[in-house]
DNA sequence: GACGTAATCATTAAAAAAGATGATTTTTTA
DNA sequence: TAAAAAATCATCTTTTTTAATGATTACGTC
């Protein structure tokens, strides 16, 4: 029985590139692409791919959150995520939404097979290249907390301790002190650096 | 006369992408592909293409670095630059490094031929996304100068007034008012929201 | 139900950044 | 070369952040 592929990347050389790689394939069956999360779902009420490979960066929603509600709507469906970015966090919490493997953009059509082949039989993929970023022993960005989280990002709004407290129903000390557990876990001495690398792993 | 096309882009599927794309057009002739600025060196050394397809983020250097090399080295040579990212930064400074186009990854086949097409005769292209971006009255980041950029970029590195003004030999006032110029025209209220946006824009 | 972690708040002090103004000297560029 | 823009420095004040310590409460997990 073949496997049916859809694609959801908002890049028209991407899915392009996908299609052309896979076309020659006679046990996959592409069924198409979307360039965006709405058009996805709208998909998905009319076909049942049994494999999607999905962008973690769309234009409407961000990768991450529609593999969540894709997941929910149908749980049998094998998500793949796809990314030019090899960076711990988005890959963790990719998988945690629901995602079975990961791809990075330069992947060879023979990983992308295999990758496939994996996550059909349930299992979970992950290519060389994410494995190998996986190991390194980044520091505990991961390990921020869900209000640290929330800290993080009004900082990077740029609103001052009194004004997160405010928008948080939390005293100023409170957010310092999330604020001091912040800079220790990103291992930076100041806010700028704190935002610097926030941005960088894609945080913000 | 056929037109030979060459690519630069790390992603492997995005240059599959573009070569499905173009492999049915008799008027061009498919080169081939590097994945970084190294290895396209090496093939200019060999091989001249008419149009080369740039991608903005490379491995081993910037695309707008690699572009630079390539004008002086091959003046004729028609340089498309090619990117996910629609920013007037990003873009301004490609095309001040000798690029005489630039389209985004999610150009149509069409858009593509008419890029190529255009600057094959000398002539600038922009794709009409990147056209409406630039017509946006976008804040005063392109007009940041040599010395504000400095700064930025070890502020980003977190380094404090005192310090930048000893790494730059200059008085931590003249720091000051750097940073300060800083947050007017990136039209922020402090640090973190610069950092962000500096990142955003892909300055830093 | 004990334990560890997360989240909360407090106090005090030092360091750094931001805001306001003004002024001089280079550099660029029209 | 004259005007405009950039780079430099100064003073002073206010706001914000960072640091150092300590402590209580809430919550989920084993």
């Amino acid at each position: 029985m073949k496997i049916s592929i859809f694609v959801v990347d908002d890049h028209y050389m991407v899915t392009e590139g996908i299609r052309s790689l896979l076309q020659n394939e006679k046990i996959l069956d592409w069924m198409g692409h979307a360039t965006n999360a709405a058009s996805c779902l709208s998909f998905l009420k009319l076909h049942e791919p049994d494999v999607i490979l999905m962008d973690v960066n769309l234009p409407d929603k961000s990768g991450i959150d529609l593999c969540k509600e894709v997941k929910q709507l149908y749980p049998s469906l094998a998500i793949l995520g796809l990314s030019t970015f090899n960076q711990q966090a988005i890959i963790k919490n990719m998988m945690d939404n629901g995602a079975l493997g990961y791809v990075l953009k330069n992947a060879t059509k023979e990983e992308l097979l295999e990758a496939i082949n994996t996550v059909i039989k349930g299992k979970v993929y992950y290519s060389f290249e994410v494995l190998s970023a996986m190991r390194k022993p980044e520091p505990n960005q991961l390990l921020i907390t869900r209000r640290e989280k929330e800290v993080l990002l009004l900082i990077a709004e740029g609103l001052t301790n009194a004004e997160i407290s405010e928008k948080l129903f939390i005293s100023i000390p409170t957010v310092n002190t999330h604020r001091k557990s912040l800079l220790e876990k990103f291992e930076v001495k100041n806010t700028a650096m704190l935002i610097g690398k926030a941005s960088k792993l894609g945080l913000i």
